[in-house]
DNA sequence: AAGCGTATTGACAATCATTATCAATAACGC
DNA sequence: GCGTTATTGATAATGATTGTCAATACGCTT
């Protein structure tokens, strides 16, 4: 029997109020910005949605720099970080060249469905 | 006054054994090496070393997937991974063009002493 | 070599995000 | 509407990391 799945109400307002955040959001977040807004959803099922919504592609997601986990809407970019080591700066850098190299490298060694980790690390301006 | 700093026989065996791990390596995991190399260090000073390193450039952080922070020995000759998701197969690669790249996106933004996190995943021949 | 001031240690408590538990609820097919 | 069962939500549990603080030991001075 293959897993059926259900929609509820509680899976569209975590769906929803993701597209309505601006960039990455936590669950915490994403939970309390539901509370303040009259919803009675619970913390654990905003967690469980958020982790259905990436499996699924429709949501991405990426570890701050204290541990936490954050989501954003799965929009179509994909961009790496250029991050500070000293303040934990972060600047969103374009990487096309370095997809595209990425992926011929997995596919001349036989492997499929490429995805990759690129992050670069060095000391800001303000921190030098 | 300037903090002053102090050189311990732990903080010596944190870099050791930092040195000696092979790729990434969690705190925990490496106070576990430590402890079973029959050390007495305590597991808050493997953090808090790893933390001093970190600071010091002498090793570089990153968090693996499942939110714990990894360390590893920077300054040595790196080179990266393409790692099969399925089984674990790990294929090391050249990556000259991107290594400059990285250095010169980095600069380009102020970033100085840069140092980066290049891995590649993906399904292996066999696990495909 | 001995003494001193203080940075550092280490055992343990505290924190915090995330996951597991499990009885109660509600979605979907009939 | 009914029954099955995926899903919910309050709460406990987990696990990595950080804070606490008395005891220790590093580096300097004598």
């Amino acid at each position: 029997m293959t897993t059926e799945k259900r929609n509820t109400w509680q899976k569209d307002a975590v769906r929803t109020e993701l597209g309505n955040a601006k960039g990455f959001v936590s669950a915490q977040e994403l939970h309390l910005n539901l509370k303040n807004a009259g919803s009675t959803i619970g913390l654990a099922t905003v967690y469980r949605a958020l982790a259905d919504l990436a499996s699924q592609n429709e949501a991405d997601s990426l570890q701050s720099k204290d541990g936490e986990l954050l989501y954003r809407a799965c929009g179509t970019e994909h961009h790496h970080h250029l991050i500070c080591r000293k303040c934990g700066k972060t600047v969103e850098i374009e990487a096309e060249k370095v997809e595209a190299w990425a992926d011929e490298v997995a596919k001349e060694h036989g492997f499929t469905k490429p995805s990759h980790t690129i992050d670069i690390f060095g000391d800001c301006g303000n921190c030098s």
